[in-house]
DNA sequence: TAGTTACCTATACCATGGTATAGGTCTGCC
DNA sequence: GGCAGACCTATACCATGGTATAGGTAACTA
């Protein structure tokens, strides 16, 4: 009987969602109003199989919340919940370890499937999440230009403008540009995201 | 009979080397004298088991060769050989995925037998290299102070300073100089640098 | 008590990174 | 020919990152 833990600020979502879990399948189901209270009651329980975190939550600090919990408990499943996020945050969220991200738009049913899916030890994000982000960050890969390739190959060493600019053979202005473009194809802010995130893909 | 191809600039270094490794054992050697003209050679012959690049060649541009070679041959191992190179070149090397580091200060044995040891799927660091490694490398995550350790978490997902701080709740200035210690303590010379050292290293 | 270490802050400086605008070359295409 | 896109460069501006120096607090230790 697999024991899962809710973190949600909503007394009301958070609650409905957890007495629907316990009644259509085999869960345990507990809860947690933020992120403290759910990592505190980790701490008691550590048999704690999957842990869903709301996205907006006292405590959760954009992904950093995400990132605490999954380094705290290596062992337990980590699910990031959110009713607004957009296909960047799950798309980061995932990128950064979660094991799963749940649309609140997700159909009660579907949410069972999800948590059977990640519990199982898959890797979950919904297909209207992960699907337009194949369009719009596969894609990217390909939407790079030869130079940005190029480019983005020498960030993902932590070269500087200037080296890589010697490494090319040409200006540094010219490198800036090529960053600036490459930043924005990849939906990123600045060269240390665009080195994480090509890592991630291995693009380099 | 595994096939092996040493790329130096030095046709001493590089035929002796060439020489020794077909007596003793059963290897087919190869040579070039440029990394250019290494890949060239592997493009006509796909069946190039080892590459060693030496670290100080023309083409290479530091490890960016390293880089080009793993990255256009990806089934081949490479291998990076240096006289001169340093703990820091040999460790960032396997970082960024050499299979093997070999010293010019390797006895002729140890190299044949860091050559099998590559050759059979291991990655061949020697202790010289690996153990002070482990004194100014590993060691360097408990050097860290724990603040260090939470603003690098921060910089591992690539945040700027100011979110970290934010985050932290303390001031800019002061992640600017936990910052500029992490760097320091972990041998690097950026954040971008710390994030992917990080992220090998699995600390965040 | 004095010394040490981690931590935080301040001020200041310079290097690097990222943005904006504008204009030039070259290639391929309608 | 005219157009579009990739590439390169220039100038300039502002934000961010990294270094240097100095000083303050708190906790632990010889």
């Amino acid at each position: 009987m697999p024991n899962i833990l809710i973190a949600d600020d909503h007394d009301l979502v958070r609650d409905t969602i957890a007495a629907y879990l316990e009644t259509v399948d085999d869960f345990k189901v507990m809860t947690a109003p933020t992120l403290q209270a759910a990592l505190e009651k980790m701490e008691g329980i550590d048999s704690i199989d999957l842990l869903i975190l709301d996205y907006h939550m006292p405590g959760m600090n954009g992904l950093e919340g995400l990132n605490r919990a999954l380094k705290s408990y290596p062992a337990t499943k980590v699910a990031l919940m959110s009713g607004v996020a957009n296909r960047e945050v799950a798309n980061r969220a995932m990128a950064q370890g979660a094991h799963g991200f749940i649309p609140k738009s997700l159909t009660p049913s579907s949410l069972i499937n999800a948590i059977r899916f990640v519990l199982s030890g898959e890797r979950y994000l919904p297909f209207d999440f992960a699907a337009p982000e194949t369009a719009a960050t596969a894609d990217n890969t390909s939407n790079l230009s030869e130079r940005e390739m190029q480019t983005l190959e020498q960030l993902c060493i932590g070269l500087s403008n200037k080296e890589i600019a010697r490494n090319l053979g040409i200006q540094e202005v010219t490198v800036k540009l090529h960053v600036k473009n490459l930043l924005a194809k990849l939906g990123v802010s600045n060269r240390t995201q665009a080195a994480l995130l090509a890592k991630e893909r291995h693009l380099c």
